[in-house]
DNA sequence: ATATAGATGCAAATTAGTTGCATATGAGTA
DNA sequence: TACTCATATGCAACTAATTTGCATCTATAT
């Protein structure tokens, strides 16, 4: 079961409170995110929104503010192009991905805090960490059993 | 200072073992990395090598290639691009990135084995995690300062 | 209702990564 | 050492990903 999208009027304020405006475009993507509730690429977005075209160039654009504000974090799955996945109220978490067939899930256990307060006492050369990437490559059952 | 890279002689040992076969263009590049032993990109590389001139497409083939041996690991510094590091005989670690400047630092300290056994054990999907990603994104103190 | 800073969406450019194929060569074997 | 052949190379051409510029539009504060 995937995750109730955020309300409309929370996300109203939450963006205003943010600095940036709740436009419909901006409304649509963040509903789509938190309702999907997993890390999504441009293209898959853009299915997504099937008929009613997104642009890419504002799709991007987009992405990048909600990031800034926190609201969506980008992913890395070794796909060749960046994810992004809601994370507004959500719990923090990362993914195993497969190497061969890309089927991903979430896993979490990570303690961002802990992790990122200690690499940071070690550095020389760092302020402050704001947000990390962590994911697991491997091989998933259905994949391992179909090589051996 | 920087890690010494690999000799020549156990490189072409390595490789051979690994099933590859140790052209000049995989000896200069697995050079290059190991003795840099810094996250480059495929520019970066390019740029390194200067006159002689490398061909991107052998790059991109031979650093898979490096990959899947164990050579080198593939790091996703958010810059748009890929970068690869030379991980053979290297102590684990990852890095720490200023998301504004793009300066790294490494950071150690991270278990990966015990990380990807817990992970492992709590999926119902992986039959085993290989590699893992793990970067800190934050800001440097050089930026930091200059942003007040 | 209005002004305006911020957001949109097209076109076009740039950058990243991939595929096909003809040629060249490392390395095992005779 | 010479041979052979699977593997690696490098060019051309392509697809995909991401960015920039600019004219137009619109949420929101007043």
């Amino acid at each position: 079961m995937s995750k109730a999208a955020v309300l409309e009027g929370d996300l109203k304020l939450l963006m205003r409170k943010s600095g940036y405006r709740a436009t419909p475009a901006r409304l649509r993507l963040a509903a789509l995110l938190s309702r999907e509730a997993k890390p999504m690429s441009i293209q898959g977005i853009e299915r997504a929104f099937g008929g009613k075209k997104a642009d890419v160039v504002t799709l991007y654009r987009t992405l990048f503010a909600f990031e800034k504000a926190g609201f969506v974090r980008q992913v890395d799955l070794r796909h060749g192009h960046a994810h992004y996945e809601w994370a507004h109220e959500r719990t923090h978490h990362h993914h195993l991905v497969c190497t061969r067939c890309g089927v991903t899930e979430e896993y979490d256990g990570c303690e961002f805090a802990a992790f990122s307060k200690k690499a940071l006492k070690k550095s020389k050369q760092f302020a402050r960490i704001e947000d990390h990437a962590s994911e697991l490559f491997g091989i998933c059952t259905r994949c391992d059993v179909s090589t051996s």
